[in-house]
DNA sequence: GCCTTATTCAACTATTTGGTTGAATATGAC
DNA sequence: GTCATATTCAACCAAATAGTTGAATAAGGC
């Protein structure tokens, strides 16, 4: 499990990760600030964000007796990537033929389902 | 650990997994065609299997004595939207801004780069 | 130097994970 | 029914993970 993409979806399962995540994606933040809402150890929120730091989703810089977490995005713009290949099973996808095709042969004695918008 | 997207995640955080995956986006397939590229048992990339389908990524029918696999991608439209809060950390992103900064300001001597184009 | 604050390190534990092997189950062919 | 094929189950093992606690390190205030 040491490729790239691989540590960064295993970095992202885990929602107390993804919730320090979403703060750096609001505001800078030192490693104290970030634990105190959590029911944790500080060491645990600390050894989390070593995680996300390894994945190469946050980085860190020293101020004073301050470690400043910053939210890094390329590993997630990689996730975005990765999931292009898959894009095609929702975009314009077959559930969305689906609909199509109820629209076209509606059950008897239902209304036929109004066409999704699509987003974007 | 218990919520969907960390499911998600973690199932795909894994290369084999997303192999069987890629595998699956071309075309539905039965669990040792799918086995048989890899180096490893049949119990183990069947175990992967389970995993991928507690996750919801594929489901399983059965045609005579062969469970075929499809893969569903309503987990990685849910990885998709979670993505969209931090798009914008790339979409018109701040190292898009540094390449703006560098082309109006170029470093003596250096010809200014040339703007990377905007995908899509 | 000494105290306080911020953070990490080290050691330990419990649980999960990814793999193995061999036995069990299910289906179709004969 | 018997045989062969496809797949899973069960038991096991090694390594990784998520947490704990207590000691160590680093920086600033005095």
């Amino acid at each position: 499990m040491t490729d790239a993409l691989s540590q960064t979806f295993a970095a992202l399962a885990d929602p107390t990760r993804r919730a320090l995540l979403a703060r750096l994606s609001k505001r800078v933040e030192s490693v104290g600030e970030l634990a105190r809402p959590f029911d944790m150890s500080l060491a645990a929120v600390s050894k989390h964000l070593q995680v996300l730091e390894r994945a190469g989703l946050v980085s860190r810089s020293k101020d004073a007796q301050w470690r400043v977490c910053q939210l890094e995005p390329k590993p997630l713009r990689e996730v975005d990537g990765w999931l292009d290949a898959y894009r095609r099973f929702w975009d314009r996808s077959l559930d969305e033929m689906a609909v199509v095709i109820a629209t076209l042969h509606p059950p008897a004695g239902k209304p036929a389902p109004k066409r999704k918008k699509r987003k974007s």
